[in-house]
DNA sequence: CGGCGAGCTTTACCTATGGTACAGTAAGCT
DNA sequence: AGCTTACTGTACCATAGGTAAAGCTCGCCG
């Protein structure tokens, strides 16, 4: 804080031991799951003991929060800025909206093999592993994307009121689902187009549902 | 086959070892997952040894093959007796896909709280800890739904063109997108009216893509 | 310059779980 | 009677997560 405002400054041998720790766990993770990830492997890899890495986190408990933590952070900032970015391009909320979705499918599809979201994926399926906070972290991450797109959604519905009622809590999780099957999907046939393909469905639905 | 056409009838002191392994087995992977459900802790629970268990299954990975195949089986049977019925109360076909889908959510809302379609998801997402006929084996099951669905949307189409064109292969994954991903929102959130309104939002997009 | 503390290492050890090997045994089938 | 099925029992191994505690070392602060 004192003698450098940027970062801590590595303040001892390693560059950031943690972080190093958690790109590879997040690397392996998302390539062949949270329980075939071992200390072990990671520790190799970063070059220190398990007792360094115990140092780090608690358990692997703690090791897969702090996963999940930097996951959601970094989700909510890409969706921020994707939302931005077309919010820009845009005026209107239902053209923002699908602009929004494009930018996302064609994201999706020029990710390589790992996709992100696996993360919360993959922790979910195995949440009995875990304990509460990694299961109610998931929960409150899943429900602020239900609310982000709510909110979307009631913009629009003011300027392009639908033909028939529609269930907004409902519209909104579809998102997250087709991303979380997406991904179970995309896994299962080895085929990475599905994802961004279900997105653009989801779009044409979303058009087709609101058009004047 | 001679003494008794009707089962084996219990070769020895057990009535179905087998069965009652996988019985168990499948009720705590639901509830737990594969990991968490350790091999003692079902040999005890079915009153046998752990040798006992592995001369059933070869390994643990023998077992999640068993259920995913038992799993398989089981959903195609399910889903067959579902079209049969709603084709049975109906002769146009996308009168009788949406009776299906009907049908289809309306027992997924009754199912408590295991919904079955964890297990291929459950295994998917740990699929590097089994061998390659587990994710074969899932593989082969998603692309018969996509078939499955695929051939339907083929016979709504002849009858209902639609207004622009569709993706049939994502329209036919769109439903199983939406039942793996719809358990995963489920299972998140502790709420398991997620899937079933899924269910029924892609009922209506079906409806408004091949309106009249 | 000396000590404190962050970030480790070293050593040792415990437990749970999956898995192997193999001998033995009771009940049924032919 | 003898083969097979469906186990039991005993013994043992490896891997992985985890704990405990002492020691080392580099940078910083006073």
């Amino acid at each position: 804080m004192s003698s450098s405002q940027f970062e801590p400054l590595s303040r001892r041998r390693s560059v950031d031991t943690r972080k190093r720790l958690l790109d590879l766990a997040e690397q392996q993770v998302l390539a062949k799951g949270f329980v075939a990830t071992s200390i072990e492997e990671l520790v190799a890899g970063v070059g220190i003991t398990k007792s360094g890495f115990f140092y780090h986190f608690k358990d692997k408990n703690d090791l897969a929060r702090a996963l999940l933590e930097r996951h959601i952070v970094r989700e909510r900032e890409l969706l921020d800025d994707l939302f931005r970015r077309a919010d820009e391009l845009n005026d209107d909320p239902l053209h923002g909206f699908l602009v929004a979705l494009r930018l996302f499918a064609e994201m999706m599809a020029a990710l390589p093999e790992a996709h992100p979201g696996c993360i919360a994926a993959t922790l979910c399926y195995q949440d009995q592993l875990f304990d509460r906070t990694i299961h109610e972290l998931n929960a409150q991450s899943v429900l602020s994307w239900r609310v982000r797109f709510r909110e979307r959604f009631a913009r629009i519905i003011a300027a392009y009121p639908p033909a028939e009622p529609v269930d907004l809590n409902a519209l909104a999780d579809m998102m997250s689902t087709l991303i979380e099957g997406g991904l179970v999907m995309g896994r299962a046939l080895r085929d990475p187009s599905i994802l961004p393909r279900q997105v653009l469905l989801f779009r044409d639905f979303v058009r087709q549902t609101f058009r004047p």
